[in-house]
Order: structure tokens, then sequence, then C-alpha cells
DNA sequence: CGAGCCGTTGAGGGGATTCAAGCTCAGTGG
DNA sequence: CCACTGAGCTTGAATCCCCTCAACGGCTCG
């Protein structure tokens, strides 16, 4: 019987994955800060760190899901397709935001889940996180504080996002994607054609205001899907109406 | 000292409040639907069942919650107000739906919530919630997954009633509307104004919408804040786009 | 019966879409 | 080395849907 003095996951020699999760730098933020030592002891075995390329396709909408996802790094789209076909963008989440929180309750994902920047996940089963909350009851409240965060983020997008003259929206989604500035300063700057997707505009649209907002100083250094934002511009531009 | 063979709540000469649960029409499907009979005890005594005229507050954003309530009848919607003064429906919740529920993780109120038809609500002090939450596992999920429900609400608002043609914006509200039929077979229309605020369209372009799906026959006996739906017609409608 | 709210309809204008044509730029291969 | 290609972006012109502004009718209510 081998005796143990500290648990592995404060050992930077243990199990992999234990020092992927010490050294996680949302864990303070994450869903997994609720968790006391022993329930810390418990966790890292079963948890994977994926990191996918912008594109990349996390999950799909009607897939059953084993696991949720906790956003390390880079940001995420969820969006669905109409009967008619066209796609429509109805969120975002970042750094630190739980995705996939369905799949807790045996229910099938409720739409895409798309990359839109490189991101870190950290993958957890269903399963673990049952285990998990039948003793740690701050768990549960904390997966609850998710869900409430998740539906304020979705009825801000439909408050904000999806409605008034297409230039507001445009600087509207520009605040959001501010608030998910990358370490050099810069924004992800989405296609005409998905800017178009998440505020019901034709990309067509969307490259007239981006150009025009480019012109104002608003945006700068555009390229390569990366954009800087001009603090004083854009508080102008917004008050501006 | 009183023994008492059977509980207060069973018996129909019992606490007042415990007659008006046992008689809930919604009991099966609500939230304390997940409770065992040793919780169905307790409830009784701490919940009040107002009912309140159409149009009435039920609560504002930004209020302290001290309960969530769960919706008997009647129907209900959020909105909230933009910086520009702009009301913005969100989303609406009806028969058996749990609202307000933020309040449990003692947060403020995300937004109003107002009475779209005279309601019978349920209301829970979050205080209630915390002691059953204590011992009643089956509460914690079942009240996850009301959250999941809201969440799935809004992202259907602001994916189905928040995007494209006028027209199609309102016939899929006129669906979301059919969920929600009364008794009588007829759903509550709102004004002409009202519609604007939750499809983002002014109130003349609602006018001259709803005067057409008239016209056409989708919608009959329109008077009072009420209407019929013809299926038929409705169908038809949709189909063409 | 006048006031006020809601609903309806018309006329005109404007913002967004549609259709179309170039543009830039990265990747490819002769 | 550079024409070729295709995807994404930009811009223009014409059209159209929806908004704005306006007038009016029905209804309730004080």
């Amino acid at each position: 019987m081998l005796m143990k003095t500290t648990p592995l996951y404060r050992q930077d020699d243990g199990h992999p994955q234990a020092r992927v999760c010490l050294g996680c730098t949302v864990r303070s933020t994450a869903l997994f800060g609720a968790l006391d030592p022993v329930g810390l002891d418990r966790i890292h075995t079963n948890i994977a760190s994926p990191a996918l390329p912008a594109e990349h396709t996390i999950y799909r909408r009607g897939h059953p899901g084993q696991a949720v996802y906790t956003i390390r790094s880079g940001l995420v789209r969820f969006e669905r397709v109409t009967e008619s076909g066209d796609r429509r963008v109805v969120r975002l989440a970042g750094r630190g935001d739980l995705i996939g929180q369905e799949a807790f309750l045996r229910a099938a994902y409720e739409d895409d889940a798309l990359a839109c920047t490189p991101v870190e996940l950290c993958r957890i089963p269903v399963t673990l996180l049952d285990d998990l909350g039948e003793e740690q009851r701050n768990l549960l409240r904390e997966l609850m504080r998710r869900w409430q965060l998740a539906l304020e983020a979705a009825t801000r997008w439909s408050a904000e996002l999806r409605a008034g003259p297409s230039r507001q929206r445009l600087l509207r989604l520009l605040v959001v994607l501010q608030r998910h500035v990358n370490e050099h300063g810069q924004i992800w700057l989405p296609t005409r054609e998905l800017m178009g997707d998440m505020l019901d505009i034709t990309e067509e649209t969307a490259s007239r205001i981006v150009s025009q907002l480019r012109r104002e100083g608003v945006l700068r250094d555009t390229r390569l899907g990366h954009a800087r934002l001009d603090a004083q511009a854009m508080a102008q531009a917004l008050a501006a109406g």
C-alpha cells in the first residue's frame, strides 16, 4: 500500500494530466474552482485537454453529448441551421466559459459549437460530473451559475445584436469581440459572411460598414481575421448612434 | 401531541395552501414533481399562489430576487429596455415553466417579467429551495433542467423570431403563441406595438401583416387581444415562405 | 361627447438587399 | 518566375422592403 502525504495533482512530477490541471490558467475561474481538495484529487485522471484549430467543430447539434467543456483559451460560437438552410449564429463563449452543459442532463446538444480561433479546451465526461456531484454540493451550485451565464449571454445576443440598424448591430458586435481580445490586444474579426449570419444582415452590408469603420479609424490593422479597435473612435461611434 | 397518520397535504380539509397544492393542475410537470413525499410534506406552508391580471409586473430587472415562480396558467413575457429607451421582448414562458431562477443564485433578476394574459403563479421563496435542495438531490437536477429549457427558449427566440423578412417572423411568432393556446382554442394576440418589440419591426408593419393574414384566412376572430388560428391556412402560409 | 388608445391604411423616403463586377491575396503549378 | 485560380472582400447600381410621417376610424371610458 502506497502512502501519499500530498495529493498527486500538487506535485509537479505527478500524473501527466495533473500537471496540466495544475498549470491551467483558468482553474480559479472555471467550474472546478468550486471543488474542495478532495474533489480536486479525483478529477485529473479522466480529463482531456484538446487543442483545436480555428473552424474545428467541437460538437454538433442533436448529437448525444457525453462531455461538457471548459474553454481554457480561444473563442467558440454556437450556430444552428434553419429549415430553409440559412446559418444563424446565436451566441459566443470564451475563456472560462462552460459549454455543452445540456450533456449533463443526458440531453442532445442544442447547437453546433465551432472554434472561431484556435481553442484549448478541458473535456469533462458527464459521468465524472455525476460522481462528483454526489458529494460536492458546491459543484452543482456552480453548474447552475454557468447555466445562468449562458442564458444571459443568449438573451443579450437577442436584444443587442439582433435589433436596430445594421451599423449599430455591427458596433455592438465589436464590443462583444473586444471582451475576448487576445494577448496581442487584437480582436478576432469574422468573415463578412459570418458577421452577416450573426447579425442577420448580408455580407455586402457587413463589408460596407466594416470599410466605413476603418475609414473612421474605429478599426485598424484588419487582416488575416484579426483587427485592432481604437477605443476613442469606438466610444465616439457608439455615442453618435 | 397530535398524531397524524396521513400528511396534511393529502387531506382535502388540511392546510388551506395544501388544498391549492393538491389541486394544482401542473403539479406533475412542475418543479416540485421531482420531490418525494417527505419533501412534499414541507412545501405547502410557505408557498403563495397569487393570481395576477394581464399586464401586471411580476418582477423587475435588477431587483434582488427572493423567489422563483412556477406558472400555473397564463402567459408571461420577458423584456428589457435598451440604453436608447426601446423595449425588447426576449422570450415567453407559459404553463409549467419556471421563471426567475436566477434568484436561487442570489442574483438580481435579469429581465422584467410581465403577465401577457391573466396568470396564476406559484411563488417559491429561495430559502425554501435552499432547505429542500439540501436533501432532495432530484430537485437540483430538475432545477438545472429548467435552466436548459430557458436557454433553449432564448436561443430559439433569437434564431427564429429575430431574423428574416417580417412576414416570416410574424408567422413564426404565431406558431409560438399557438403552443400556448387557451381552453377556448384561441391564442393571445399582442398589440401591434408589442409585436413590433418582439420581432424588431414597427407597429405599422405588424398591423399590415396581421391584416393581410386575416384576409388570407390565417387569423380569425381577432378581437380583444385574442384570435383563432386556421391550421390549414397557417401551414400553407408557412410553406409558401 | 370629447379624449385617448389602438388599429388600419396611404404616401413617400431611406436603408438594406440583390445582382454584378472588380479587387486583393495566398496557394498552385507550369 | 509568374500566370492561373479561387476565396474572401469591396464597391456600384438598381430594386425593394420596411420605416417614417400622417390621417382617420372604432372603441372604451371618464
